[in-house]
RNA sequence: GGGCGAAUAACUCAGUUGGGAGAGUGCAACCCUUACAAGGUUGAAGUCACAGGUUCAAGCCCUGUUUCGCCCA
């Protein structure tokens, strides 16, 4: 017996450490090139460089992590490719805020000058998260991470680029885009968010080409966008205006004319049907503006601020020329009326400032039939997604794509392969940096400015990683992935796109099963943000409880399709079962040594007790329900399966019960055996937990004195030949009805408010043949458990007096009180008895006066009916003759 | 406006072809019994949101209603 183990409760502190170092060092991450083994592989979803671990990741490497843990223990060769992602804007960000500190600004670096910058603050604070992944114990192959502006990745982003481009999927267009001001960039649909505001509806008249007293009334919440309107729009079945004879209105402040245009897509409902076109700064004024050949006037430049198109309004920010564009039309009394409304207003998903929709020139994907293919990957189950009710999601996203605007205006990121010609204006686009132009050959060609979107190189993260466009043999053994695990919120973001391009460049899916997870939110429901201040940082609740305890409620409440409600609370509960489970190996490193599992348990049944066959059978039994769990995704089962059979089998009944043995009360032999058992049973629950509880398994694994290596090289105990061998439903019985008799005795001395010093004796009465085995088979058991000093057989004598008494199955057992009964206690205790087992009767004797039940149901439910109400009635029956007893002793 | 999901014990949630309502936490009583008080034993606790329907039989299937949450426009 090891020092280690003297301590009496589980203190996670320091063996995480050594263990997860201990697992670094041997390589047991590491998969192999090539293998005879069978294949299993998921890259990690890439967090952000700039990154600090959240409950989100917690939950999704934990999941990860219990599925490659899991593989290895059935010998699969298995690769967990880790890796981060450059996270453009936000890394830019981080490091402009960096530099604003020293007083400098991006500008003044340069651009080379700049990314160096970057480059030193990934060296410097880019791996935070990766280190927090390591205190959860993700298993990852660190030897293989990769990083998405690595050389590698980088190459394959070119060659994809180049590739779409001469495909004709890529091309340069002038759209409305989603601009940031102060990310200054574009950012593609995904990357704005809609939030429900408070907004005013200002209702303005814009009066008729020569008559300052009337004119039309248009509603909108964007005052200061009227400066680029060219247009107002009624829908020519507005009754309100079929009289209407004027062609133009005057734009007030601006006092330009601008036509008046009928469409059918205005909304007759909403505000005065009149709708004023911008169509430079929203996205349906610009379809309209097309449609009507309208001018397109800028009015508001990168920075938010008016430009000359404003007027006298030149040089003011957004907002404010808002203000004083209300204030300057209420003065000139065109400002008809305000109405409060609430609408949604997007915002930049990083930084929350509202996005400028921009008329603006920018690379796009075109993504209707890259979309067509990942659509029908899933279709036809070559990507299943889990649970399956998301796939709507995916389809409704996929078909209703659109073009993918992939530039971004900034230097941090893969910058775009494209050179244009100064002389004749012509693109080239080759993987190769070009000297000159591929149409005139002029060597006066310049690279585009603006970089691609993240979500573009992630996009490729599951070929680009394993070394694609080598053909690497990384890829051939782990391509496509067994698995991808992640949030439903980057479905769109990540999982469709990755679809899309694994399919175009590999001819393949990128995965074979996506797994959906639920998100994370607090002990309320609530989601966590950091303006609620709600948020649990993964970091300290594993420094409070242990990554064990953390993971375990991770996993015990992932159910598929419902968030996970974390507090520390749950937390604390699964720390103790932590306890729990190592206090059972202490107890059991007190009887066992090297030897002990040498005895094989299952060739030698007949050496057996009844006991240790039910613990077998209820092992093999717990290890097949926790491989089911594990492979079907749903790990809460597999998590609660465990800590039932843990807990409840193992602990309350089967330690307890397997006592004297041990402690050598039976005979050598017998406790020979009982080790032999214990040492088995002990170490198939270890490894069971261990893709759950990696670390304190571990260290149990260490200690325990018939293991020796790692349990990562252990083998999962399920096995099919095995399980049939161990398995033994008529053991289990005949132990389930000791454990109720056990059960019924300790009621009696509980009600009767008997302390456990008093022993007492039992007289039992059956004529049931299995029941009188199982009894005479595990007397002592019942004895101990029970705290009998006497147990015997009745035969057809009258019940003892001064007796209570325990109907179990179909025997009645006598608890002798001589002395100590109270009549009126065992009076109401029987009678509550007979009311719970009449309630039953009754439901029962119901179906079975139902002749339509009897004319209808199948065969094996009636008997089954039939069967309980022989039970019920004969239990009913013994409890009253009883209750009869009683009454005639007071 | 469109879509998805949830409603089961005080709380958090399981409940996979429809066949006697479960777990964990909490609660109550008793117990420092030689692995564990981060423990043990025993117990109480539910018109499975509401209203209909299908069925011999509904927490589960169908229709509708209410409340709540999320995604998209």
């Amino acid at each position: 017996m090891s020092d280690d183990l003297l301590e009496k409760s589980y203190d996670p502190v320091g063996i995480e450490e050594k263990w997860y170092k201990f697992w670094e060092e041997n390589k047991y991450f590491h998969a192999k090139d090539k293998s005879d083994a069978k294949a299993y592989s998921i890259v990690i979803p890439p967090p952000n460089v700039t990154g600090v671990l959240h409950m989100g990741h917690a939950l999704n490497i934990t999941i990860q992590d219990i599925m490659c843990r899991y593989k290895r223990l059935i010998g699969d060769n298995v690769l967990w490719m880790p890796g981060t992602d450059h996270a453009g804007i936000a890394t830019q960000n981080v490091v402009e805020k960096d530099l604003a500190k020293k007083g400098k600004s991006r500008d003044e670096l340069g651009r080379e000058e700049f990314i160096k910058e970057v480059w030193k603050w990934r060296e410097v604070s880019g791996g935070a998260i990766i280190n927090q992944l390591k205190r959860i114990g993700a298993s990852c192959d660190w030897d293989r991470e990769r990083f998405t502006m690595d050389k590698g990745l980088s190459k394959a982003v070119r060659k994809v680029f180049v590739k779409l481009y001469k495909d004709e999927l890529i091309y340069k267009g002038q759209y409305i885009i989603n601009w940031c001001p102060r990310c200054k960039t574009a950012l593609s649909d995904l990357e704005v968010e809609y939030a429900e505001k408070d907004s005013i509806l200002y209702y303005i008249k814009y009066p008729f080409e020569n008559n300052d007293d009337d004119g039309l009334i248009v509603a909108t919440t964007r005052p200061e966008t009227m400066f680029g309107d060219t247009g107002v729009a009624i829908n020519p079945e507005d009754k309100r205006y079929n009289n209407l004879s004027h062609n133009n209105v005057l734009l007030p402040l601006a006092n330009r004319i601008i036509p008046i245009i009928k469409d059918k897509y205005v909304d007759v409902e909403f505000g005065t049907g009149a709708l004023k076109i911008t169509p430079a700064h929203d996205p349906n004024d610009f379809n309209l503006g097309e449609k009507h050949n309208l001018e397109t006037v800028k009015v508001i430049d990168e920075d938010g601020n008016m430009t000359s198109g404003a007027g006298l309004y030149e040089g003011m920010d957004r907002f404010e020329c808002r203000k004083k564009a209300v204030a300057d039309l209420k003065n000139l009394g065109l400002l008809v009326k305000e109405e409060p409304l609430k609408n949604s207003i997007g915002e930049c998903y990083r930084c929350k400032t509202i996005v400028e929709p921009f008329l603006s020139k920018q690379w796009f994907v075109k993504a209707k039939p890259l979309a067509e293919k990942a659509m029908e990957a899933v279709k036809q189950k070559k990507t299943r997604i889990i649970p399956s009710n998301w796939e709507k999601t995916y389809f409704e996203w996929l078909e209703n794509i659109r073009d993918w605007c992939i530039s971004r205006q900034i230097w941090w990121g893969h910058r775009i392969p494209v050179w244009k010609c100064a002389d004749c204006g012509a693109y080239t686009v080759e993987e190769k940096d070009p000297d000159i132009c591929c149409e005139c050959g002029s060597n006066k060609i310049a690279q585009e400015e603006d970089v691609l979107d993240t979500w573009f190189s992630s996009a490729l993260w599951p070929f680009s990683t394993m070394g694609w466009p080598e053909n690497t043999e990384l890829l051939k053994t782990f391509y496509s992935t067994n698995l991808l695990v992640t949030g439903f919120d980057i479905l769109f973001f990540w999982v469709a796109r990755m679809m899309m391009m694994g399919l175009y460049f590999m001819k393949d899916v990128p995965f074979k099963d996506v797994y959906i997870h639920a998100l994370v939110r607090d002990e309320h429901g609530k989601k966590m943000s950091k303006s609620k201040g709600n948020v649990i940082d993964p970091i300290k609740v594993i420094d409070q409880y242990g990554a064990d305890a953390f993971r375990f409620t991770l996993a015990a409440f992932a159910a598929q399709g419902r968030d996970v409600k974390m507090s520390a609370d749950r937390v604390e509960g699964y720390r103790h079962f932590v306890n729990k489970l190592w206090n059972a190996s202490r107890f059991a490193l007190m009887h066992i040594d090297e030897n002990s599992i040498k005895n094989d348990c299952l060739d030698n049944v007949s050496n057996l007790s009844n006991l240790e066959q039910w613990i077998l059978s209820r092992s093999s039994l717990a290890t097949q329900k926790v491989k089911y769990g594990i492979e079907e995704y749903r790990f809460n089962e597999a998590a609660s399966d465990i800590y039932q059979f843990v807990w409840h089998e193992f602990c309350d009944w089967y330690l307890e019960a397997a006592k004297p043995a041990l402690y050598e009360k039976e005979g050598k032999e017998r406790r020979d055996a009982a080790r032999a058992v214990l040492s088995k049973v002990l170490k198939d629950i270890i490894v069971m937990l261990h893709p759950f509880m990696p670390f304190v398994t571990e260290q149990v694994w260490s200690i325990l004195p018939m293991t020796d290596g790692s349990i990562m090289k252990a083998s999962f105990p399920y096995d099919a030949d095995y399980y049939g061998k161990a398995r033994n439903k008529e053991i289990e019985t005949g132990m389930e009805f000791i454990f109720d008799l056990v059960t019924g005795i300790r009621n009696v001395r509980s009600e009767m408010n008997i302390p456990l010093s008093k022993i007492l004796k039992v007289r039992i009465q059956t004529l049931d043949k299995k029941e009188t085995e199982a009894i005479k088979g595990n007397k002592s058991i019942v004895m101990n458990l029970a705290k009998l000093d006497d147990l015997d057989f009745l035969g057809t004598e009258n019940a003892p007096e001064s007796s209570a008494a325990v109907v179990v199955g179909s025997s009645t057992s006598y608890v002798l009180l001589k002395d100590v009964i109270d009549v009126a206690k065992e009076e109401k205790r029987l009678k509550k008895e007979i009311e719970k087992v009449l309630k039953d009767l009754k439901v029962v004797s119901n179906r079975l006066n139902n002749d339509s039940f009897l004319d209808k149901a199948p065969e094996n439910v009636i008997n089954k009916v039939k069967d309980q109400y022989k039970e019920l009635q004969e239990k009913n029956d013994k409890l009253d003759d009883n209750l009869d007893r009683i009454k005639g002793i007071k």
